[in-house]
Parts: C-alpha cells; structure tokens; sequence
DNA sequence: TTTGTCTTGCGACCCTGTCCCATTATAGTC
DNA sequence: GACTATAATGGGACAGGGTCGCAAGACAAA
C-alpha cells in the first residue's frame, strides 16, 4: 500500500515536471491527502481540512489551485453530486471514469457501482449526431441502511 | 397553445389553493416565464431577468422563493448540470422525470433523450439493496453543429 | 549569486442563494 | 364595504463556496 503510494506520488512528479510544475510540499500534501482517501469523494474543504494536518501553514486558495492542477492532468476528477459542492476523486488511469454513484437521500453516503451503459453511448452517437466524451449518471434513494426513513 | 397556457395556469392556481397559497402576479408572472421557455432549462438568475420584464417590481427573493415552492408543489424540476447554477424545468406530470441530457462542451446547449435506463433500476435495488427514487444521466460531449471543435 | 519562473498565503472579492423583517396584498367573514 | 388573519413581498444583510490579484517566498538553472 506504501510503495504502491509512493510509486503514484512519483507518477505525478513527473506529470508536473513534464509541464515544468513542481511538485511543493503543499502540493504532496494535498495529493497524499488525496491517496490516503480514496473512497471518500472529498471535498475542497474536507481536503483542506485534512491537508491543514499535514501542512498547517497551507492556504486554502492553494489547495483549490492543487485541485484543478490535478484536474487539468486528469490525476482526479471533479464531481459534483448536487449537494452544492465540488467533490473530487482519483482517475485509475485517463480514461474517463467508468463508475456510477449511488446517492443516499437520507444518509448522504455515495456508493460506487460498475458501468452501467455499456455501448448505449455508440447508439446514442448515431441517433443524435452528439459526440460523446464522458457521462455521468447517479442514481438517487436510500440505502440499505436508510431504506423506508425518507428524506432527512 | 394559449388556451393550453391558461389551462395549465388554472391547475397550478387549483394545486396552490388546495395549500392555502395563493397566485400571485408575482407568481403568476414566474409561471408564464417558465412554461414560455419550457425548452430553455433557464436559471434563477435567467427567470428572474425574464419576469423582470413582466414585472419589473418583482425582488429576487421572490422568484426563488417561487422557484422552490414550485419544486415542492412537484410543478417543476431542479437540475443541476454542474455549471454552478440550478436550472429549472417543466415536469409534465407527476412522475420522476425520464429524460436525460446530452450537454454540449463547446456551446453548452443541452438537448434531451429519451429515458435509456429501463428496468435496470430494479437489477440495481436487487443487487444494491439500495432503494432508487430517480435518477439522472447526462452524457457529455460535442453536439453536432460543435463536433471536432474541443472546448470553448 | 543572480535571475526568472513557479508558488504561496492572504485578503478582497464574486456569485448564487438564503434569511430576516417591516410592509403590503389577499381571501374570507361580518 | 370594512375588518381581520394570514400569506406574500421587496430589500438588504448575510452565508457558503470558490476565485483573483498581489506582494513575498522558494527553487532551479546559469
């Protein structure tokens, strides 16, 4: 799991060296922060927080900047679950993201499931003349846990 | 389509009485604007710069006071295509909607499609335990008239 | 060491949206 | 029509998320 970090952390020092970036101390953090969750879909102000543990001087308008710096390299993503807030996850490669979310009204917890639209995008190429370069689809209602609470 | 306009007036007056509210001009003025622009998926601020002509009075807080209580009232929809705004649209009955959008990258137009989910809802709840109550699916993209042109 | 560039932290600011509150409009009743 | 209770309004203050400009700092290359 270390080395496994470590070999992505110097992935991306590479990334930005190739764009003559560097790879600050703020910016590692951030990225670590990142790593060490995964499956969180963070958001800005929960990656601040955290970084804030690692780093305490960093200032939040540079962890908004380290977001969309790795946005840009397409290292994460940007989602948005409609919560008001921007949300940001690790691309296992740079590929468009191939998961869907399930989105709990009650809880708010987002769970992660496989592809779901196989080659409808080819169909849907055809039918409407649009080219097609990622989608996004979530599916909205109450998880096992919460099933029959209604909205909270 | 006038005496359709007027029909669906009445019914929302009906829906707003039976809740002791009522239609105000203010109201009545946001209506109009929104079954005008059935098509254009229009934001708060977009209503509001429309019913200003109507009604130049009218405040902002209003409108979005109306906007949400249309929401409640299941007359429209809120949605949010991750543009940072909410954009509001017609619901023709009561269901959940079943349309999804195509979002253009280039220009931004969003064109609908038909519902392409089908019973897969019920594959999910099976295999999710997870109790859906909608869902939304936007394919992103290069509508025709942008395709090979990238982002604006 | 010098220089140029990339970065940073900070604070000001912007934008969408919400809230509060005093005032006004409205429907229903007499 | 007058009265009353309640719904609704406009305006401004405010909140949350996020961006921007700028002076200062860090770094790599020469």
């Amino acid at each position: 799991m270390d080395e496994k970090l470590m070999e992505r952390l110097q992935q991306i020092r590479k990334l930005l060296h190739a764009e003559q970036l560097k790879l600050t101390p703020q910016r590692e953090a951030t990225v670590r922060v990142l790593l060490e969750n995964q499956e969180g879909h963070l958001s800005a102000e929960e990656v601040f927080m955290l970084v804030k543990q690692k780093a305490p001087d960093i200032g939040l308008a540079t962890v908004y900047r380290t977001l969309e710096l790795l946005v840009d390299l397409r290292v994460i993503e940007k989602l948005n679950f409609g919560d008001g807030v921007a949300r940001y996850e690790f691309r296992e490669n740079d590929q468009p993201h191939h998961h869907h979310h399930l989105i709990c009204l009650n809880c708010g917890r987002v769970s992660e499931i496989e592809d779901l639209l196989g080659d409808l995008e080819k169909k849907i190429e055809e039918r409407h003349g649009f080219q097609i370069t990622d989608h996004r689809v979530s599916f909205l209602g109450y998880c096992s846990r919460c099933r029959g609470k209604g909205p909270a």
